[in-house]
RNA sequence: UGGGGAAUAGUUCAACGGUAGAACAUCGGACUCUGACUCCGAGAAUCUAGGUUCGAAUCCUAGUUCCCCAGCCA
């Protein structure tokens, strides 16, 4: 009973879940067959994060199985760079479509003998309107459009053009093959589409071999049929395309009938999900690529340190639902923080060091400390880190004048460094300019380790590194791509965020972390989770921000 | 009366005629060698108006608001 429970429960609670639940109850599907089809003209962003896991996680936990299919019929925009692109980052997300690779090109011999059947059932007839005669007659939202004057052609003229249209005797546009469905449709889509146009252009599957392409409406369903897929789920927008994905299932003599069901396609704060801005936030120079780590693609993300358990948390916690709706980046941010503060090591790295000099620390001397890699976790281990005489402090940690509720080093003030000793401000050192630029500390010897025998307490720890084993180290900090949580998409450029990345230069990072080869997520102490960039070499590191710790204290001070 | 959808805490989802619940966010408090984590607590919602019913977020009627559709894109 309770693994029942726990059982259905596992399988999540949508209404596409549901769907399924009682299409496999009631006997209509035998098994389940989803997909997930991508046109390889752009990369995969974490909207479609939400589409893979919904598909793949359908079929994984009703025990069915998930394709991955190409929607590769417009050889004009799509390219090998998306489809490579594409496939890294469905695994790395964490999903496996097995041998079930497919793509849209892979029917298009199908596809054309599909086409002639209905220009021989008199349900298609090839058009010479051009695209703008198109336009003009198909009427408008609330008026009926008009009948091409080559609809009522003879089936015989109809094949004998669609044929020359394959053989390639026509230059793009010259004509299309149309289904004769009904001009009066208050469904524009019902408005005779079209569903073959011709495009000279090279396929990067099917090459030179066609000329003619297929439309969306006429591959999608029929690819659905010849897969056997049993749920075919999509975004909203295709709606009203459900009728005529129908039209052509009854049409035709396809193999199997799927059924379309339509979700709300995932939307975020202060985040673009476009295929279309994306590409010109790349192209355009706004960002440094498809994987710089501001963007919303899994690249980005991934770049970013954002580890794909989060991802996968993120979508199960927003559910599936057919509402528009927009959903918090607080909410990824807290997935994130979930996974990484029980997975990640703890290191100590100051960003904007401020040079400590603890006067009474003998000159030349230094001690090795230990430190644990991870505070709730003893199976991480320990490391050493080296104390000194001479360190740096996170130039946030002291205030000359500080507010009642700062609780970090000032003059007088006594803080424990973190693994190390509790030491005392004694005297600030300024440049001509009033700069602080140095602080002159005392320590107390019997605090090593970080507790005081006589039980006196401090309000502050700290982090720190030792200036004489500190490594330099480039840290990149990020904030949001845009300024409003609704930027506009029409005018992107307009709500960019100029501080959208921030560089930090001089940051000093403990040794263990310039020596560490794992790739993996660290904590730097008190700060947020980082990741070593992808392109960080070891004379040059790099350091990306993934995410950073919650900071109460930021809203105490009334910064940001 | 063009067609198709959707409306539940600030946000995202549950509740499938029978006590409106969760997570994130927010605000308190406890704990703490990370102002983190963790723990405890609080405030906060059924688009409107009628109707059916012992009982309505759920069913019916009429409105309101928002989203999508006039590519030879997907």
């Amino acid at each position: 009973m309770a693994t029942t429970q726990a059982t259905v429960r596992e399988a999540g609670q949508d209404f596409i879940r549901d769907i399924v639940r009682v299409d496999l109850a009631s006997g209509r599907v035998k098994a389940v067959a989803t997909r997930f089809p991508p046109e390889p003209n752009g990369y995969l962003h974490i909207g479609h994060a939400k589409s893979i896991c919904l598909n793949f996680g359908v079929a994984e936990e009703f025990g069915g199985h998930c394709n991955l299919r190409y929607d590769d019929t417009n050889p004009a925009r799509e390219s090998q760079e998306y489809i490579d692109a594409i496939e890294r980052d469905v695994r790395w997300l964490g999903f496996d479509w097995g041998k079930n690779l497919f793509h849209a090109s892979d029917y298009f011999e199908q596809l054309y003998e599909w086409a002639e059947h209905l220009t021989r059932a008199g349900k298609a007839y090839v058009d010479d309107q051009t695209q703008e005669e198109m336009r003009l007659t198909r009427g408008t939202l609330t008026e009926a459009g008009t009948e091409s004057p080559h609809r009522n052609r003879s089936v015989e003229e109809n094949l004998n053009l669609l044929r020359r249209m394959r053989a390639g005797e026509f230059p793009n546009g010259a004509h299309t093959l149309r289904a004769k469905i009904d001009m009066g449709s208050g469904n524009i889509n019902l408005r005779d589409p079209v569903l073959y146009r011709i495009l000279h252009a090279e396929h990067p599957r099917t090459g030179k071999a066609w000329c003619i392409y297929p439309s969306y409406d006429f591959a999608h369903g029929q690819s659905d049929a010849i897969e056997g897929i049993t749920h075919s789920v999509c975004t909203l927008e295709f709606e009203d395309h459900r009728p005529l994905y129908d039209w052509f299932l009854a049409n035709l003599p396809v193999p199997s009938h799927p059924h379309q069901y339509e979700f709300a396609r995932l939307n975020l704060t202060y985040t673009i999900l476009s295929k279309r801005v994306l590409t010109e936030l790349v192209r355009g120079g706004h960002v440094g690529g498809w994987d710089d780590p501001r963007m919303p693609t899994l690249a980005g993300l991934r770049r970013r340190g954002v580890p794909p358990e989060s991802i996968r948390d993120f979508v199960r916690r927003i559910g599936v639902a057919k509402a528009n709706s927009v959903v918090d980046m607080g909410m990824l941010d807290f997935c994130i923080r979930e996974h990484l503060n029980k997975h990640a090591q703890r290191r100590m790295a100051v960003l904007r060091p401020l040079k400590v000099v603890i006067e009474n620390y003998p000159e030349e001397a230094h001690e090795d400390l230990e430190a644990a890699n991870h505070p709730e976790d003893a199976g991480a281990g320990t490391r050493r880190i080296r104390f000194g005489r001479e360190l740096f402090i996170e130039r946030d940690d002291f205030m000359e004048n500080p507010p009642k509720k700062f609780f970090r080093l000032s003059p007088g003030a006594e803080v424990r460094l973190r693994y190390a000793y509790f030491i005392t401000c004694r005297e600030v050192v300024k440049d001509a300019a009033g700069a602080v630029t140095e602080l002159r500390c005392s320590y107390d010897p019997a605090t090593k380790g970080g507790n005081a025998p006589d039980g006196r307490k401090v309000k502050a720890t700290m982090h720190w590194v030792s200036a004489s084993d500190a490594v330099r180290a480039e840290v990149r900090l990020y904030n949001p791509l845009f300024t409003r949580p609704d930027p506009n998409a029409a005018d992107f450029a307009a709500d960019l965020n100029p501080q959208s990345l921030e560089i930090l230069a001089d940051a000093r990072i403990e040794p263990a972390l310039a020596a560490d080869n794992a790739d993996g997520a660290v904590q730097f102490e008190r700060q947020g989770y980082f990741c070593r960039d992808p392109y960080s070499k070891p004379g040059r590191l790099v350091f990306n921000r993934t995410v950073g710790l919650r900071d109460s204290y930021a809203k105490i001070a009334g910064t940001s």
